[in-house]
DNA sequence: CATGAATGAGGCTTCATTCAT
DNA sequence: AATGAATGAAGCCTCATTCAT
């Protein structure tokens, strides 16, 4: 309101928080070819106002992305992953991820695409599961027989198919995360193999 | 259909097959959301000739649909599950679904859309499928407290994850079935939890 | 409206003469084509407010186009060209079209369209100089194998060209004017032909 | 017909001279801004069909001023100017410009934009035309008092307007011609100034 | 049968315009 | 009176699909 501020930037913030979550919503339901309309839709606005908030498509994408990184990076800062040991680091890191479980699972349905800054992935989520994991290598707590590379992929896929019955509301987020925090560890076979 | 196959969509099967192969590799790659075009070029023929042999674009994912169904279902069947205790059924089910990793990579993307005849899924792979882990939980050989759904969830959910490392070519099919196998049954975790 | 100017489209007169010069330059620049929000733009107002002052695009082109008309008209009125011979009529002529080398830019940009009343410009513009040509013609100062009607073109195509050179700063009005009178009259040849 | 060359390229070179044809006509009445609907319902093809010969409204446009810049280039080529004197060679580069006058006025509609190789102009058509009116200059057949750059910008003044005559089919490319050659090398004057 | 060419429908994006504060 | 926010219409472009050779 000062002087000279016109067009551009500003707009409510609120609102594009709640652009953001309808369109996590519509791409985690309906896949990344998701339209504008859909989002602005699901947003309760019109498609011309999606674009005062977002220039664009990919700017939207990107937005997701970036929302939905940030999610996982600060619940994934919040658990203090280094400060206990490798099971309850492992259960921790579950229940982060489904924290933000719309998001995640339209983070995953765009795959890399979209991510602005890609180095914050690595360093911020895929470097601290790395590092928790490869602990519980090297302490004999997980498998050494399983490079480290396929944990990540084994636990991020549990991840990625239990979220989304999670996003169908047939399983809680508390109760997806123990279920596949067990299953990673233990598998589902009760006895020896 | 003796020698002069005539009546609708007779056409060159080999052309057929050729083109099926060539959609479950662009769509197991690039996603859904792959053209006509991608899938014409790939299967290295004109548009409109892919429209001779699928006339529209449902009919080509319903074809693709149902010959990765196909692949499935005889894989399974020739698995003959039931003969077998459990943790070997497990082995060879995965076995079952890795022999056609790219086309079963297409179908995941395609999620339920595109099913042919549903009921043939659900009897001839989701229905041997349970009946397998159903028996397993029964004997004791895999986890009560995981209900059978879940079992299921997980096993296709490290299916679909490590199916698209052997499309990358990260992993041998052989390999990778192995792991999934092996992590599904015991999950990664070494010692007791 | 004495003190109180009410009723409809009263408000500052100064900011509408703003908004007319800042879409005269812009519309110079960026021809016809510019946007409401350039025009808002340059005017330093937003575009909500444009709208305060005229109602819609069109009502802004016709103002403009009514601005450069009158403009030209006065100066055309001031130039007295009845009273002066041919050849200093033509040079009064030049500096008062160079004089509203801006608006008398845009105009061109906009040929005939949102001509509030086109008797106006018949009348007070193309009349006056109608006479100042004929009566050259009559008087043998002008060429007589030359019709009435390609004088006019002539001589406003010369404006409407170096206009563009003054509107770019590559040349001043004086000078501008000063060429185009010449070589209207004279030609670029330097002796005979 | 070959083996391979699906795809891409070839198409008509026909059609694709009657778009750009339709694109001149198109530019040159409505400007700039006509839209690709306009053009392709001037070509008498479908918007898409449009599509097939020049991928969007850039690739177009740079289609039409290349087209022009030929057009005009190979007419300065085979005027020979620099075989005849200077008053000569005036009138061959009007006929010249006049001989293409619907894509010429297209292409003064456009301004410098779109030029594929702006060296181009400059090299064939710029440099010819500043060569020959230098001659004059030199001479003494052109007047020393006025910039070599403003005699350019007189000339092309000329063109540009009076071609709008031809195009709107009040004057003929051959009249127009010499109107130009004749006013721009002795004006309308008739006698002393 | 195969294919180059043509097209209608639908998604993205901009812009003139309106609304509510 | 001024402005930020919201929107419908219209233009660009892609893609599934059809047609004619």
């Amino acid at each position: 309101m000062g002087a000279q501020e016109r067009e551009e930037g500003a707009v409510s913030a609120g609102v594009r928080r709640e652009i953001v979550d309808a369109a996590a919503r519509v791409i985690a339901e309906r896949g990344e070819s998701a339209s504008m309309a859909d989002v602005a839709a699901a947003a309760g606005i019109g498609r011309a106002t999606l674009y005062r908030y977002f220039p664009n498509r990919e700017a939207l994408l990107v937005g997701l992305t970036s929302a939905a990184l940030a999610d996982l990076t600060d619940n994934i800062a919040a658990a203090e992953l280094d400060s206990v040991d490798v099971l309850e680091g492992v259960a921790r890191l579950s229940r982060a991820f489904f924290r933000s479980a719309t998001r995640y699972a339209a983070l995953a349905h765009m795959r890399e695409k979209y991510l602005d800054k890609p180095a914050e992935l690595e360093r911020r989520v895929l470097a601290p599961v790395r590092e928790l994991l490869q602990r519980g290598i090297d302490s004999g707590e997980l498998r050494e027989d399983v490079p480290l590379e396929l944990h990540v992929e084994v636990l991020t896929g549990l991840y990625e198919r239990v979220i989304r019955l999670v996003v169908d509301g047939r399983l809680g987020a508390e109760g997806a995360s123990a279920l596949v925090t067990s299953v990673f560890l233990r598998g589902v076979g009760a006895g020896r193999t």
